[in-house]
DNA sequence: GTTTGTGAAGGATTTCACAGCA
DNA sequence: TGCTGTGAAATCCTTCACAAAC
C-alpha cells in the first residue's frame, strides 16, 4: 500500500468545507515558498498579501485542522507547511493512470510537474489499436480493456483523462467502474458521475471565457 | 477594433455574483452540446441534471441576465446559448499574447482548443535571446522589450503565462503594466495583481492536491 | 399540466472584533 | 505589545416554494 493514513491528524471531511480544502494547497505553495527565501516565522497578515486574502480567512481556515501558531509571533513556516502537506496527504506518493496518449495525453505524460509533487503516473491507456503497444516516455501503452486489472495491480486512485470530448464520459464511466475515486479532467465536458466521485477540470477555455465577461463589462 | 460592445445586454458586472458568471461558459458548453445533439428545447431540470446541480440554480443564475425561457416548456437551447455568448462576449474575437516560449509555452501555443472559442494567440515573447527570432507556428518570438507597443499595436487583451515560476510575477507585472487586465497563469504561483486585474490559474498539480485530501479522509 | 422567474428562507462562508497567550 | 484562535455578526450564495405564463 502506498498511501498509509497518517494517525496524527484525524479529521472528519465531512465537517471543512471544501473551500477551505481547495485553499489548503495554495498555503502550502507560498510556505513553500517562503521557506526556500530563508524565512521561519510568517504572520497571517503577511500571508494574507501574498494570497491577496484576509488574515482572517487564513486563522480561520487553518483553525479547521488544529493550532499552529504562536500568538504574538506567528506560524513556523517550514512546521505549518509539513502539518499541512500531511493533512492532504502530500507526504505520501500517488499513483495515477493516464487515458488518452493523443497530443494533449503526451503533453501531460512530459510535464515534470506531477512528479515532484508526489503524483506519479503509472500506466497510460488509449482506445486505438494503433497506439497500444508503444512506449511514451517510461510507460507502455495499454489497450482500455486492462483498465481494471491495472488499477488494481498498480494502486492507481486517481485517472486522468485526456481523451477527445465525445470519449470523454465513457471513459470517466470506465474508470469509476475500475474503482477510481478521483479524476482529473482534461477533456471539455462536465462529466455526470456517482457523489463519491470527485471530477477536477483543467480547462484554459473554459477560464478564458469568463474573463471576457469583465472585459467587456 | 475588435471587441464591440454588444448594445442588446448591458450587464453591470457588479450587481452579478462572480460564481454566477463562471458558471456561465459551462452552461454554454451543455447547451451547444445539446444544439449539435438535435434538441431544440430543454427545461432547467434536464439542464440541471447533466451538469448536476439544482434547476432553480440555473434559473436564478439566468434571471441575472434576463428572461430567456418560456414557462411550461423550458428554454429554446439555440437561443438561449447565442444569448449567454453575447453576455460573455464570446461573440467576437480575443487576441491575446503568449508569454515563455519554453515546452510548455510550445504546448499552449498549438493546442486547437482556442481558436475555436473565439481566442487568438497574435504574439508570442520569451526572455531568451536564443529563442527570440524562432517562428513557432505562424509566430516569430518577440523580446519582452517589445511587449508594451505589441499589446497596443495588437489589441492584445489577454495575456497567457507560461513562463517558469521563479519569473513568473515580474512577467505579470510586465503585462499589468503594458495596460493588461486579463491573465491566464499556467505558472505555479499564487501572483500578486491590482484589484483591477483578473488572473485564473491552471494547475493541474493545485487540482490535484485538494482531491488527495478527500482520497486520505 | 408543465416549467419559468423570483421573493423569501435557509445555509454557507467570510469578516469582525476581541479575549487570551507569548 | 503583537498576533493567534474563535464565537458572533455580516455577507454571500443556494434552495424553496409558488404565482404567473404558456
Amino acid at each position: 500500500m502506498v498511501n498509509s493514513d497518517n494517525p496524527t491528524d484525524g479529521i472528519d471531511s465531512e465537517s471543512v468545507p471544501e473551500v477551505v480544502v481547495q485553499r489548503l494547497p495554495l498555503y502550502v505553495r507560498v510556505l513553500s515558498h517562503f521557506a526556500s527565501a530563508g524565512i521561519e516565522v510568517i504572520s497571517s497578515e503577511q500571508l494574507g498579501a501574498h494570497l491577496q486574502m484576509t488574515p482572517a480567512q487564513i486563522r480561520k481556515d487553518l483553525s479547521y485542522f488544529g493550532r499552529f501558531g504562536k500568538q504574538g509571533r506567528g506560524y513556523d513556516v517550514g512546521n505549518l507547511a509539513t502539518r499541512l502537506r500531511s493533512i492532504l496527504g502530500l507526504d505520501s506518493q500517488w499513483n495515477a493512470g493516464l487515458i488518452g496518449m493523443g497530443r494533449l495525453g503526451r503533453a501531460v505524460a512530459a510535464y515534470p510537474g506531477f512528479q515532484p509533487e508526489g503524483f506519479r503516473i503509472v500506466a497510460a491507456f488509449d482506445a486505438d489499436d494503433r497506439l497500444v503497444g508503444h512506449e511514451v516516455g517510461p510507460l507502455r501503452v495499454q489497450a482500455l480493456a486492462e483498465l481494471n486489472e491495472t488499477v488494481e495491480e498498480r494502486d492507481i486512485k486517481i485517472g486522468i483523462v485526456t481523451v477527445p470530448a465525445a470519449h470523454a464520459q465513457e471513459v470517466i464511466n470506465q474508470l469509476v467502474r475500475a474503482g477510481v475515486r478521483s479524476i482529473l479532467n482534461y477533456a471539455p465536458i462536465a462529466p455526470v458521475v456517482p457523489p463519491d466521485v470527485r471530477v477536477q477540470g483543467v480547462d484554459p477555455v473554459l477560464a478564458l471565457q469568463s474573463m471576457t465577461f469583465y472585459l467587456k463589462n
